[in-house]
DNA sequence: TCTACGATCTTT
DNA sequence: AAGATCGTAGAT
């Protein structure tokens, strides 16, 4: 029984309201089901961590665009970073997905992970991009819509940890140290956890 | 064109 | 603590 699609709608607000709703819902890419664990919200207009802070590049396109798309980007040559754009057409912002629990599709989710043994722990945007199989060529698709890469609804996170952001330290102070990083509270599926603290 | 570097992960 | 690895962005 899928999950109903989170409609456009959903993502059509603050990159933090809709980082907070997303912790628990369900990202699927064919065979494979994740649940959102852990995320960060990149946010409109005053964020100097943001990819859009220098304005539009053909990179970043995707995040200007209308919300309810992926934007995929490469980061350190190597890792897919997936991100679910928010706000409204014409406003640079999206949520950064940071890690997952694998809910379906473990078998494909290991043979990409090499083969190697032991649990599958999606800690980290890279794994999950590598888990989900996606690549820059998905930047841009729509996140509603049966058939390519899907959001659908799952349980939503009760309590939730916050902390600020990873791998930003070119950004200004004041954003450097912002809580803009959620996570779902005592989840083993999530990065730098001791940075993390509780919520109201 | 040229260069520096990154919203990372793994191994040492 | 450092290497892998390459597209992007800004400078030349």
């Amino acid at each position: 029984m899928p999950g109903r699609l989170l409609p456009c709608q959903f993502y059509a607000r603050d990159a933090l309201d809709v980082a907070r709703d997303l912790l628990g819902q369900e990202i699927w890419h064919g065979e494979v089901g994740l649940r959102i664990t852990e995320v960060e919200a990149y946010r409109y207009p005053d964020d100097s961590a943001n990819h859009c802070r220098a304005g539009l590049t053909p990179r970043n396109a995707p995040m200007w665009g209308p919300p309810g798309r992926a934007y995929v980007y490469l980061c350190y040559g190597m890792h897919q970073m997936l991100n679910l754009v928010t706000n409204g057409d014409g406003q640079g912002a999206a949520v950064l997905i940071r890690s997952c629990e694998p809910i379906a599709g473990h078998r494909v989710i290991r043979r990409r992970r090499g083969g190697k043994e032991g649990s599958v722990l999606l800690t980290g945007p890279g794994k999950v991009g590598q888990a989900l199989g996606v690549d820059t060529s998905l930047s841009g698709h729509p996140l509603y819509r049966r058939g390519g890469i899907e959001v659908r609804e799952g349980t939503q996170a009760a309590e939730v940890v916050v902390g600020p952001r990873i791998g930003i330290g070119y950004a200004e102070p004041e954003h450097l140290h912002a809580e803009w990083r959620l996570a779902i509270a005592d989840s083993p599926w999530v990065s730098h956890a001791r940075q993390l603290r509780g919520a109201q």
